[in-house]
RNA sequence: GGUGCGGUAGCCAAGUGGUUAGGCAUCGGUUUGCAAAACCGACACACGUGGGUUCAAAUCCCAUCCGCACCUCCA
């Protein structure tokens, strides 16, 4: 039996028991992009944070079906080829190529399922000619609306008012303002399909409830998305999804909170102010985003500044360096014998590494509290590093650690994170650290080597003045019991 | 104007009425040839403000101030 977790759910505005339609099994939906432009660093907030709660919750005995669509035909794809004089198409297709590829770099799960508009059109268009048979819709010129009004729930999600409501699509055969489009006539030069209503192409909201009802059927357990989707998209959905298929459309609704820029504001397209996860990427491995976006939880806004990757992969290197510690540890004796023989440092780790499953599950099936269960890792994390300074660690720790290991592993298993062997990391971070700062290796590893030379005639000022030029550099020499290492400085001078 | 979310130490931040969450920064100490990392300690009587309920409030209630988001481009 699947472990039962509590999830807040949008819709009721609360914390509630997560109970599945059918016992085991989780159907979850979430919109992907409208690929239009590279994805940033905003959107790859509710990808990883999604892409974690697949892992989880398959981790705690649930069989997922995951949907993740791609948005590829709509305005702001159309307005976006006709500035730069391309197919729209072309262009849609290349940024799903990119989208796969910052994908791919993120280390996402892949979908179940990644519908895309253009390849449901049948299902679609079936969908709007059931709402126009069942009175929810209606056509004129050429084009499909949706009628509020025939359906009284409309705004129990985002708790809007029909009558509030501003209007925008005027004069373009709407009866009335709150009314959307399910389907629009083509203009000229625009993609389109044909349609007993004529040619044209869907609006936007009504791909999704097509797409949902296609690959996990009426009702959905979970659909997700980001905070700003709660009104329309979301709303429409439900319209769309309850007038034409079924009810309910969805038992929780999962809403991620937005990336906000320090003054506050949120990083948006339209604010210019976005940074793409491409570049994002060739500077910080990947962990160092997934840490960063879970070790807040999931609803809150999070601040980006400069500092927060540098940060992240701060706090990403202490949990690898604490593992490594844990890994390098030998030794065979009875654990709780070994605790007793030394002492309560090796005593706290072998009770807090124990402890560990149920203090992190309890956080995390608490409405996905991440940022809960990892701070039970960095108290484990800190217990490892106290107990590794003593003496006889090393040589007979390993049983004492032995739980703590598991810890990472269940780490990593739940969240995707701690998935390298150390020494990759660590190379890595160097070579994207040494990229992003246009540092030479070959130059640092001259220095290194001459200052090894130094080192071994005991030339300690000639040591320390490389010591120094290395620092220049953005470079720490690490002089360890077990050799030199030397790593990129993430903060700023 | 309408609908929501939030204000927790220098900064970020979790908190599900009852024992120092966690991270980062700075400053001391241990350690180190010198450093770094790690550990220990300080910053720390933290919860926007004013009332109320309770044996007990960051948490519940009322009022109030401030910030942000959404209200047909948005993850």
């Amino acid at each position: 039996m699947p472990a039962p977790l509590r999830l807040h759910n949008t819709l009721t505005r609360k914390v509630e028991e997560f109970v599945p339609l059918v016992p085991g099994k989780v159907s979850l939906y979430v919109c992907g992009m409208t690929v239009y432009d590279h994805c940033h660093v905003g959107h790859a907030r509710a990808m990883v944070v999604f892409d974690a709660f697949v892992r989880y919750l398959r981790l705690r005995g649930y069989e997922v079906t995951f949907v993740r669509n791609f948005t590829d035909v709509d305005d702001k794809i159309i307005a976006r080829a006709n500035e730069r004089g391309e197919d729209p198409n072309v262009l849609a297709q290349r940024y799903v190529d990119a989208f796969r590829a910052d994908a791919a770099g993120l280390g996402l799960v892949a979908p179940d399922h990644e519908p895309r508009v253009t390849e449901s059109m049948p299902e679609i268009i079936a969908l709007i000619v059931t709402l126009i048979d069942k009175g929810h819709a209606y056509a004129q010129d050429g084009s499909v609306w949706f009628s509020v009004s025939s359906y009284d729930e409309y705004g129990k999600l985002s708790h809007q008012k029909v009558e509030e409501l501003r209007s925008a699509d005027e004069a373009l055969g709407k009866r009335a303002p709150a009314d959307f489009a399910l389907w629009k006539a083509a203009k000229s030069g625009e993609p389109s399909w044909p349609s007993q209503w004529g040619p044209g192409r869907p609006g936007w909201h009504i791909e999704c409830s097509a797409m949902a009802n296609m690959h996990l059927g009426g009702t959905i357990d979970i659909h997700g998305g980001g905070l700003d989707l709660v009104f329309p998209h979301h709303e429409n959905e439900i319209a769309q999804s309850e007038c034409g298929i079924a009810r309910p459309y969805v038992g929780t609704w999962m809403h991620n909170g937005l990336l906000t820029m320090t003054s506050g504001q949120k990083m948006g397209k339209s604010l210019g102010n976005v940074i793409n996860v491409h570049s994002a990427l060739e500077a910080f491995p990947a962990e160092a985003l997934r840490l960063y976006y879970l070790h807040n939880h999931y609803r809150s806004p999070l601040p980006w500044s400069e500092d927060a990757l540098p940060e992240a992969l701060g706090m990403l290197s202490r949990l690898y360096d604490a593992r490594e510690k844990a890994e390098a540890m030998a030794g065979d004796d009875e654990p709780d014998a070994l605790a007793k023989e030394l002492g309560p440092d090796a005593a706290a780790v072998l009770e807090l590494g124990r402890a560990f499953p149920t203090k992190f599950h309890q956080a995390v099936d608490h409405d996905f509290n991440t940022a809960q269960g990892l701070a039970h890792l960095f108290e484990l994390a800190r217990a490892v590093n106290r107990f590794a300074n003593h003496k006889k660690a090393k040589s007979r720790g390993r049983p004492i650690v032995e739980a703590a290991l598991a810890a990472f592993i269940l780490v990593r298993d739940a969240f995707g994170l701690m998935a390298m062997p150390t020494h990759a990391f660590h190379s890595e971070v160097k070579a994207k650290r040494l990229a992003a700062l246009g540092l030479d290796r070959a130059h640092i590893e001259a220095l290194l080597s001459e200052r090894a030379a130094a080192r071994t005639t005991k030339d300690w000022p000639r040591a320390d003045t490389l010591r120094k030029e290395l620092e220049q550099l953005r470079i720490e020499v690490l002089d360890l019991p077990t050799g030199v290492e030397w790593r990129v400085r993430l903060t700023a001078d």
